[in-house]
DNA sequence: GACGTTGGCCAACGAGCGTTGGCCTCACCG
DNA sequence: CGGTGAGGCCAACGCTCGTTGGCCAACGTC
């Protein structure tokens, strides 16, 4: 009864190409990652999800980091905010990053690269990376110059992952009561105290 | 040359107490915890930093997922802030922070729980009960009452949860080069747009 | 000095993991 | 029709882990 490996396919395996099996890994094992960190998730329990034997894991990838790692690929996909009136780019990235958390569930790269930097640190690094190469440069853009510039755009991607960490890691009951519009509201003005140098208070 | 478990014992083991065994199990699960996580940290390693047998952490604390819920006790003795100035609040629970993380390294019961919480979810549990118990409390009690105080107040965690990710266990170098009475005066303002309701921009 | 108690070690079990290599079975090309 | 290669399964190895149980040596008390 634990499973039935006798004459099974009536018609359900087609066949699949190489490229169909490749992707139905990677997005299995993204969203096992995103769910249970590096450690804790098996490439067995990847390969069931897609279907397959753990071994066609490894002949697609190599290994269990290697599979990490072409999880981990992600494009944040971040506006550019060089047009738009200063005032409303706060709203703008709490709105964003809310969109990307809450939407298309089999797209969790960030909450993989997440979940998994807090005790990964091939993942940490890769975070790094992302922030250098993606957020930096967004916020910068919206930000005037001046020495504590960068300092500032990192207190403010502070202040997203830790947005995403209350509600989507560890699920604070009264962040996750929150609709998204109240979440902006609440949110909002605090990445402008960090953006905006000299705000009066 | 692997070990020698020969006729070792000079003058070192002057046969502890089992209190101080115990203690010395407790202080190196909590410094396994807080830099590997759950899952990587091992019974034979925690034994190994106490100087003694993986079997006599059993015996101790019964099990992993016990010695687990032993090191995740915390008490972040915040301030009362009933008697301070409004003003002077976002910076206070800033500086408070900071002086804990940065503190006694052996005292990283915070970082065990932020680690941890993130792919445990009896750690998660854990970081829950300790908002609602300690952080919203302190915070409430600084805070205009209104229907969305809890949700600021849980909002302000997830700030300074992400200030902890962002500095203690993802290391962004643009936080990291920040010395405390930076991250205060940069961050601080943040806190109080979080804090105060319809504070004018 | 006998003896129970206490702190400690050692060896092993059983399970789960990543990983390997061999074998099978179709679809397609000649 | 024969062959070849790609997609896939199965069985196993070696390792590490949590956990168990039995044994040992020192101490304290009568």
């Amino acid at each position: 009864m634990t499973s039935e490996p006798l004459a099974e396919p009536p018609a359900d395996r087609p066949r699949r190409t190489s490229e169909a099996t490749k992707a139905a890994i990677l997005a299995a094992a993204r969203a096992r990652f995103a769910e249970h960190g590096y450690e804790r998730t098996t490439i067995r329990g990847v390969a069931g999800d897609a279907g397959i034997d753990a071994s066609m894991v490894m002949r697609y990838f190599g290994s269990k980091e290697q599979l990490f790692e072409a999880a981990l690929a992600i494009d944040l996909k971040l506006p550019d905010v060089r047009d738009v009136p200063p005032d409303d780019v706060p709203a703008l990235f709490v709105r964003h990053f809310l969109d990307r958390w809450e939407g298309d569930p089999t797209d969790d790269a960030l909450l993989v690269l997440l979940r998994s930097a807090v005790t990964n640190d091939q993942a940490a690094a890769r975070m790094r990376d992302v922030f250098a190469r993606q957020v930096a440069p967004a916020v910068l853009a919206a930000l005037p110059p001046g020495p504590d510039a960068p300092a500032r755009a990192a207190l403010l991607s502070a202040q997203l992952l830790g947005l995403a960490l209350a509600r989507y890691l560890l699920r604070l009951p009264p962040v996750l009561a929150l609709a998204p519009e109240q979440v902006e509201e609440l949110y909002a003005p605090a990445l402008a105290a960090v953006l905006t140098p000299g705000r009066p208070l």
